[in-house]
DNA sequence: CCCTATTCGTCATGGCGGAAAACAAATTAG
DNA sequence: CTAATTTGTTTTCCGCCATGACGAATAGGG
């Protein structure tokens, strides 16, 4: 009647000594991350592990320069006091990238997850040669990683954030319209010594929202550019679906009939939330600091503004109200551009949300941005270094 | 600037060498179960283990009586020929049962993931006592485990498919209004010997289907009962999002001004393509057989049933086509009733899908389940067995 | 001041589990 | 019948964590 299982779900890998200690070791990593100063017998409470194993786990940390000793602080509880340990503010460190359309950015974030260095400079990048773009983005990240060795640290990997797709081969941006890149092999033509990533804006803006705490391990972060992109953050990682391409809040679907789009179909949230679309709507022609003007004018109560950002927040949160039934996130969070215009969107998407998702919404799941503009460099600066976190195992070697 | 890492990413667990022969011990079974006969050397050579280890591992799982050897056939090729493992035919089972609207279901599944004991009679639980329609699926139960256990098969542990929510309590029923059921402990008023978990019955449905490797490891599993559920897998895995609510395709707004829904808001799918929608459509009356009539008329040409269904796949393909846009799975499956109406549906629903996802859409991605009505008790005895083949180790307490 | 209780970190021992390599077994090719 | 080849087991070894004991560093009480 059947024919048993079917072939594999992924088949795992073999569990080795060597894995068993690089388990650990991130075990130990991502735990003193996470809660601060610490003693070594509180981390083995906290892991399972025994004092013993965390001594020598520690030890191993200790001497590659990723783990710290901190100086003894009082505990006022009776017996041996802790040695609090910590992330080294010094070693190795993450260097974040961003070529935007309108600047140049690069920053060097520690191991603690902090940014010691942060630069961006005004560029006009459109339609500029890649090759001229990365050159002078090679000279702000010099600049960003000799200021960074002042301090002692050793950007070790970088991360670079692109309004664009990236391609099917990693280093690769696939699409960048608004920059005019197409199909650019952005870690060949990167000459400097550190291996570059390269990662979609949006989706390195949501990890730093998850990194800084703001939000829960699984929510849905919304930014809007050029297009309207969504990141799936799941488990507190990414969610990039089976080719990569998930995430594309802007073409679902609004109204059946709705307006053509230049995707071919009809009616997708970008002809109603997409920054063209709204500013048509207000009336405003197209610049590059469109969403500071949108927001000035909303403030200022223009009415045909407000209007345009009403319908822009119903079909939003239209759309994610969709979204949230379908994926069930412990929150949404609105990046990019509409964070500067939450305070007329949110109001109305709340509305749609509470009235149009079967399960019941906190309204406080539905939050902005703090990180605002800076949440894709930061992301970039911040993904770079967290391999090491997540898995100190690699820079053994 | 930075506050450093936010909190946890649920921190992992140790590494321990119990955990590491676990781990192994499931990677062996797992290789087995998919790659059908195999031998030791193989299995080594595909997990990346030694021959000594996999030998060590196979004979604890033999003796568990998990594995057996096979016969060996001539395999032709020069040296000594390996012995066939397989998974073993006998030992424990799992223990599939269904709680429908007209019928209840029981059913045996070994190992090795084959149907050994099926079946099915008819009942009206309509608004019945939950605990009558448990006794009297209690009774086929036991005729099942019974004719099992003349195949030398032990059920070891039971999942309960049910058209409904699971409730918050694990092995409750949340909510069931097909049934009328309501926060029911099925697993309290479960007298038997074996621990029985209850899930919902579509996600069951995805779940067979994963297993009998008709679909690929990530894809969105769609079936309509009363209301429309999707379930989501992802990695091979069920996605149940951050409350256990992800998959409500049902209430995904298709046009936001449409026809008021029971939730509460407008224009959801449920208006357009759910059973009642349809049938009202269609100008018949809601019956237990419903489905097949309208596949009959559909058949007979009858132009207001065809029209109905056309218009059912345009809501739904738009629907699947945001669903897509935002997830990117590798495949959409339809289940249940939609399973039988595949013929009227699958083309309009193509259509959308091609024309409405930003990606290029693969028509023989979207596909109807070959299990039909059977996925979800197939899925409950599958899972009921699944257990033991990803962690054998459960069975050594 | 000294002694005890308490907690922290380290050290020594042991066992478990996989790696590596040698060996025995079973087949094909000639 | 021998050589070559592949499989499965045995043996030895090493890495890693658990266990338990011990020294170290503190607070509290007499």
């Amino acid at each position: 009647m059947s024919h048993g299982w079917a072939p594999p779900a992924h088949t795992g890998r073999a569990a080795s000594q060597q894995g068993m200690r690089r388990q650990n070791l991130a075990l130990v990593m991502t735990t003193v991350a996470a809660h601060g100063p610490i003693s070594r017998a509180a981390v083995a409470d906290r892991t399972g592990l025994t004092r013993a194993a965390v001594s020598s786990l520690v030890e191993e940390l200790n001497s590659a320069g990723l783990l710290a000793e901190l100086a003894a602080a009082p505990s006022g509880r009776v017996g041996r006091p802790g040695r609090a340990l910590a992330l080294s503010a010094q070693g190795p460190a993450g260097l974040g990238l961003e070529v935007g359309v309108g600047h140049l950015g690069a920053c060097v974030v520690d191991l603690r997850g902090e940014v010691r260095v942060w630069r961006q400079v005004a560029a006009s990048n459109r339609n500029r040669p890649p090759s001229e773009v990365l050159a002078e983005l090679a000279e702000v990240s010099q600049r960003a990683v000799h200021e960074a060795q002042d301090m002692r640290l050793r950007p070790i990997a970088a991360v670079l954030a692109v309004p664009g797709l990236v391609g099917d081969v990693p280093g690769t941006v696939g699409r960048a319209p608004n920059l005019g890149w197409r199909d650019v092999a952005a870690s060949e033509l990167w000459s400097q010594e550190l291996p570059l990533e390269v990662e979609n804006e949006a989706n390195l803006g949501a990890l730093a929202e998850l990194w800084q705490g703001a939000a829960a391990t699984d929510f849905i972060h919304v930014s809007a550019a050029a297009g309207i992109g969504a990141a799936l953050v799941v488990g507190g990682r990414l969610f990039r679906g089976a080719r990569g391409f998930a995430g594309e809040l802007g073409h679902m679907p609004v109204r059946p009939d709705g307006p053509a789009c230049a995707c071919g179909a009809h009616g997708c949230l970008e002809q109603y939330a997409g920054e063209e679309a709204v500013l048509r709507q207000a009336g405003l022609v197209r610049t590059e600091d469109a969403v500071h003007r949108l927001a000035d004018r909303a403030r200022d109560g223009d009415r045909r503004v407000l209007a345009a950002l009403e319908r822009a927040g119903r079909a939003l949160g239209t759309t994610l109200a969709g979204a949230v039934n379908l994926v069930d996130p412990a929150a949404v969070v609105l990046g990019g551009a509409y964070a500067e215009l939450g305070d007329w969107l949110l109001p109305v998407i709340r509305q749609e949300l509470t009235a149009r998702t079967l399960r019941p919404w906190q309204p406080e799941a539905l939050l902005v941005s703090a990180l605002g503009r800076r949440g894709p460099l930061l992301g970039a600066g911040m993904a770079a270094i967290r391999r090491i976190v997540e898995d100190p195992a690699v820079l053994r070697s």
